[in-house]
DNA sequence: CAGTTAAGATTACAGGTGTAATCTTAACTT
DNA sequence: AAGTTAAGATTACACCTGTAATCTTAACTG
């Protein structure tokens, strides 16, 4: 219930956030970048599962996974948590770090302005 | 040199960059909010020390600690870790997942506009 | 000086994580 | 049917972390 998804966990969280139902071979794939052996992605995998982040179905001898949570939940949570771990819950100064410290294009900027103005209402 | 800091040692840099050098106890009284043991807390500047993320001068038979790091640095680089990991590196994504599920004040709307602009050149 | 404190050092211990190797066994192959 | 594969289950193991308790010993107290 309350068990969370680790940073490597993650990684598989996304490739089954990005299509699912896939077998543990696929997943394998899809994270090759990752450079992980096959037998650590399965010990994720299976560990995810007794975590109930993720669930599957059985074809043959094999399983297929499917995420258990929704991807824009899960990026909240992360983003409250780090809000409150790093900026102790003030957004205005997490929003000015990342502006003052990240290269944003005109049109980024732009496109940030709009979304302001739409929250003013 | 490459070990972090964790959650709970985060709360003793904290006490430290608002204030030192202080002494174990004067670290224990300021984190009394988290409701630590003393033997915790001893535990955390114990293990910040190996680490070297901080450092204390000797009074008499106690030490004096201090950070080692400045907290801009650290705070850029959760900063960064955590826009790689959660939102691939993506920061316009942040800002509008934090500018739509936070309840800005009009004062804080103004304020980020104002940087955007700044930032616009 | 002898006893008491209390500071830091060391030890403890379970749960999470990264990183696999080994075990079991159902399914595929010949 | 017998052998081989390969999928998931189990086991391994070290390091990090949270959370302290115990050990040593220098400093303070009377």
């Amino acid at each position: 219930m309350s068990n969370r998804v680790s940073e490597s966990e993650q990684f598989v969280m996304e490739v089954l956030w990005q299509e699912s139902p896939l077998s543990s071979q696929e997943v394998v794939e899809r994270l090759k970048a990752q450079d992980w052996n096959e037998k650590t992605v399965k010990t994720f995998l299976n560990r995810m599962i007794k975590k109930g982040v993720i669930g599957f179905e059985t074809q043959g001898r094999k399983y297929l996974y499917y995420p258990n949570i929704e991807r824009e939940e899960f990026i909240q949570q992360e983003s409250n948590g780090f809000l409150d771990k790093v900026f102790k819950g003030n957004v205005k100064e997490l929003l000015a770090t990342f502006v003052q410290n990240k290269q944003l294009s005109k049109q980024e900027l732009d496109y940030l302005k709009t979304l302001l103005d739409k929250e003013q209402g």
